[in-house]
DNA sequence: GTTTGACCTTGATCTGGATCAAGCATGCAC
DNA sequence: GTGCATGCTTGATCCAGATCAAGGTCAAAC
């Protein structure tokens, strides 16, 4: 494994990158005071295991910068992805000491960790803490079922288009705002775990990325680096609702 | 639509039989009573819509009696069911107006509905509820997680296998300890609404279940009341590991 | 600049579950 | 009773995606 050296920096809660996103979010000052003296960060490079299923687990943590997944694997070795962690994501349970899951690093990560008890303390005493990781856990769960949808239902060409459009739409949640309907993004998983993440093969993913380049609704700049032209053509390869879901 | 009437009994919260196991397990008595002023008692019978998709919803709820599924349809008509709620489980999301699926009771349901802004009063109040309410959604956070690898990874024979042996466990977590191994329940779907469950075609799930009873791991007594002789058996079915997860 | 290994693409073939198509069983309405 | 609808089973065929197999690309290591 390579030792190439990672540095994120360890900033001030005050001049955090996902201060108003994640489950710090509605912190007052004096409350901040309390999660910085039990936090610390974490760095990984891309392809690292954080922890194994069922190993000890003494802190819960946020995603500053990068991509974690949560995978779930058979005896036989069959593997399906049950989780993608993007920044201002939440890893881990509170009122559990192992974890449930296999964690692996996609991108390099940094984590900004709490310690699991102190953290589990302040849930009970501060309303804000436990109200943000609420509708967080709300938030994933319906992710989640948005995700089985994909999973039960579509097309593998139904599965990789929506699965671009996830990665594009979080980007795009956090960057400048495309011009005119194009999008341009880098991928954060290899073919293989896009694969984990969809329920197919690699082989597939690989077939179906061509398929969907040779149709103009995508352009490829080396592997990872997709390019966008017309983001709504893409939508209408992924099966949803032409409205989002949108109600009159 | 028959007009055959349901009639579950209303009761005072002391004697309900969810009380220790809904968003309302940790309450004390003076809670008890805030939350008896906001709620009421809907009945449906098998087969009707509690509510669509994008509808006005002006109250939670918790399962009391009997199952509702729910469900996420596509354009042209492929249905994933997402939720499977049974008795004690929560319907509804704090903070939103309008259901995000489906709702179908899929046997006699009782619902125990709250009235949707007081509730959301006293999840800001009452740290009991919503502690409670947090704890309920990271198990089906869970659930959902479990259901994502069966839906992207087993066969059918193990997507059928394992439903058999979710619904068995959660029966039996109410009832008498079966002898022995041996277990049996009723069926709370339809070989269609199973179709929607696990990701299949019913007659994907028809024929799976005849082989299933071919080889001995179920008995069938009509079409929905199923006996399995060696519950061990059934598990073996499913792909899981043998020790449940279990660790050291 | 050559080797190595990780990652990706493409081709040929196979197969589990979908689809298309009958028909059976049960229970309710009349 | 008869008629009819709903739910279920079973058979024949098809096909999307898996599997098996071969190479291609690129960057880091030497």
């Amino acid at each position: 494994m390579s030792q190439r050296h990672i540095t994120f920096p360890q900033r001030e809660c005050a001049d955090c990158p996902i201060r108003h996103r994640a489950v710090c979010a509605r912190c007052e000052t004096d409350e901040l005071e309390q999660l910085e003296a039990i936090k610390y960060y974490r760095n990984y490079e891309a392809g690292q295991t954080i922890i194994w299923a069922g190993d000890k687990m003494d802190f819960v943590a946020s995603v500053v910068h990068g991509v974690a997944a949560l995978t779930q694997t058979m005896e036989d070795g069959r593997r399906q992805m049950v989780g993608l962690l993007l920044p201002s994501d939440f890893l881990g349970r509170p009122n559990r000491d192992r974890a449930a899951y296999d964690v692996t690093a996609t991108t390099d990560l940094q984590l900004c960790c709490f310690r699991r008890l102190p953290f589990q303390q302040m849930l009970s005493s501060t309303p804000h803490v436990s109200q943000r990781l609420l509708e967080m856990t709300l938030d994933e769960l319906d992710a989640a079922r948005e995700w089985m949808l994909l999973l039960g239902r579509k097309t593998a060409r139904e599965k990789i288009a929506s699965f671009l459009s996830i990665i594009a739409r979080r980007n795009a949640a956090q960057q400048a705002p495309g011009l005119g309907g194009a999008v341009a993004f880098d991928l954060p998983l290899t073919r293989e775990a896009m694969a984990d993440y969809l329920g197919l093969t690699l082989e597939t993913v690989s077939r179906q990325m061509s398929a969907l380049k040779n149709d103009g609704i995508i352009k490829l700049d080396g592997k990872r680096h997709i390019i966008v032209p017309d983001f709504s053509a893409l939508l209408d390869e992924t099966g949803d609702d032409a409205d989002g879901g949108m109600l009159s």
